[in-house]
DNA sequence: TGCTCTATGTCAGGACTTTGACATAGCGGA
DNA sequence: TCCGCTATGTCAAAGTCCTGACATAGAGCA
């Protein structure tokens, strides 16, 4: 390559600096519970769970940005691994409620701390006033996205 | 559902944010480019070329946050589409330095105003402070992961 | 009651992306 | 000069995720 850092016109676009902040926590994500056997999506549906259990599961996909049918396979993998539970029969409408069972708590606490580091390393050298602001101006972007066309 | 908005311990968090406003950004440009036959990492590839003509597949493919054999695939598909034109031979080293034809570039600016719409309405409710704020934000967040664990 | 509409869980198929591997072209030091 | 070392382009295989589709359960209304 010719030119180590040159700055483009694209680093000026806020879309792409988002991606490449998504992209790069994405990874350090990845790096971080590799060690744990777990993905990204896995996690988050931990976490979604710890927070608040009894999640069906298309509410943990709305919670997790993915289909019902990916969350789906989400949790069939942590079923299998003894990590969550649901229901054989659905308690009221079709939906399955799921818990964490207890190694599913314990992974999540591991998991949970790995993750937090990851935060905070991405937050370091960040005042908390910037990063309010950061948490705020993320927040309405997703608001202003969200309104009709 | 049982609660429509209520405010979780997750939205506090920097990374669920960013991946939210991430994931609200890509399907907006999904949708935006829709109509053009473009799917989000076309698009990027012409914008890059657009800005920075004669990018070899390896650099466009950092530049996207892709693999370089993704990023075949689409030089492939632009290529095939007369939107992009690579030489036979590698002038220097194996890279083989890809530029927009004429097509192209008209293919680009219409999206690139698209996309432009795009990023004007998730900025709508921010202050130009904010504006600046958020992207020199994200830029430190990307320094701060990028360092060694 | 019966009908419609929405939402959920699930199955099959396909599209896209990544991981792994290989051959080759420059670069730099012994 | 020669030998590693890195980087590039490309192929094959695997994984991941999404789109499409179906049956079913509850809510709302005539």
């Amino acid at each position: 390559m010719s030119q180590g850092e040159m700055l483009g016109p694209v680093d000026d676009a806020v879309g792409y600096v988002l991606k490449q902040a998504a992209v790069a926590l994405r990874n350090a994500m990845d790096v971080a519970l590799r060690p744990l056997h777990l993905t990204v999506p896995q996690y988050a549906c931990l976490e979604l769970l710890g927070q608040r259990p009894g999640l069906s599961n298309a509410e943990l996909a709305r919670g997790t940005f993915v289909t019902r049918q990916s969350m789906n396979v989400v949790l069939r993998g942590l079923e299998d691994r003894g990590l969550v539970t649901r229901p054989a029969t659905a308690p009221r409408g079709r939906e399955l409620p799921t818990v964490l069972t207890q190694a599913g708590l314990d992974h999540l606490r591991t998991a949970s701390v790995a993750i937090r580091r990851i935060e905070k390393k991405m937050c370091a050298d960040l005042t908390p006033a910037q990063q309010k602001g950061l948490l705020e101006a993320l927040a309405t972007c997703v608001r202003s996205l969200a309104g009709t066309p």
